[in-house]
DNA sequence: TATTGTTATACTCTATAACTATA
DNA sequence: TATAGTTATAGAGTATAACAATA
């Protein structure tokens, strides 16, 4: 998308097409180095955001990753239903569902954090440290361009560090 | 995932984490600048593919374009239902459509062309020409460890460059 | 018998809106 | 009247496999 030579052919080298595939192509590992724990990563979103606020209401925690309210219900029963996440009444508010997570769910977290470290290690490999500092010192700024909050994330339907 | 300080819950600094969510921002962002087009990404992965080889048959081109055979027969029409696209016989095997840019479909190319270059400089308006070649630099090393073909593409289902 | 393009079918994922029980 | 959670329904997008014409 930079030089403009090319009538419309060869793969150009622009930042937000490398980013586009990229990003990607780094969602679709991920998902697959999750495969072992049967999980994919927005259910390790879900588990990260529940270890952040453990007793929130089921909406606000859908409101927080993006997800309707509607879609929480079986999202939700599916990790009850494996024994990673509790709803409990509230009693003050019996409409109310507080979710928590499990002592199982916990450690599934760990070993989902465990394989996310392997394969940030993996991708950054071939970079040294200040070379990878600087790789994400360069890509917060393209973030901040872009009206990213720097460091927000979801579980949104639509991909996002999901290959699916 | 870099330092795993954190029991699991701040939106930690990662070179994955941050290329997964950028570059879904950045393919949302461009589909929105192609609205005014009527067209998406993939669309545009199309009409580039096309150039690039002229009178392929249908099947050739979603190969290349990692588009199931079945899949490009909607695809197609709905290009050619709006004069973009052409599908001429083969005299020599009546079986093969060839595909062809109309004159339409190349105009058409050159405007989203023009708005994938004002992306661009969107993109990496807070960055210096050096800078943006360190991060294409950077990014680049990254592709390989991930065992990407460097500049890659295609107009899959599954989001890539497309925000739905 | 294999291949190009097509169609039919079924499946997954999702959003919308209606519904219930509480407040 | 409003809200938390649920359910029902319908829609988009896709893959799979069967099909017709041609080789």
């Amino acid at each position: 998308m930079a030089e403009l030579d090319l009538p419309a052919s060869e793969p150009f080298r622009s930042v937000g097409f490398t980013l586009s595939s990229l990003g990607y192509a780094v969602a679709r590992g991920f998902t697959g180095a999750l495969v072992p724990l049967e999980i994919e990563p927005r259910d390790f979103a879900l588990l990260r955001a529940l270890v952040a606020s453990q007793g929130d209401s089921q909406q606000a925690i859908g409101e927080r990753l993006g997800i309707p309210a509607s879609r929480m219900v079986g999202f939700i029963d599916a990790h009850e239903a494996r024994g990673l996440i509790e709803r409990r009444q509230d009693p003050a508010d019996r409409r109310v569902h507080a979710l928590h997570l499990t002592d199982a769910g916990q450690e599934l977290l760990a070993r989902a954090f465990t394989i996310a470290v392997a394969y940030e290690q993996e991708l950054c490999g071939d970079l040294s440290s200040p070379e990878r500092e600087q790789l994400l010192e360069l890509l917060q700024r393209v973030s901040l361009q872009l009206g990213l909050a720097p460091g927000l994330h979801a579980a949104q339907g639509s991909d996002e560090m999901a290959g699916e």
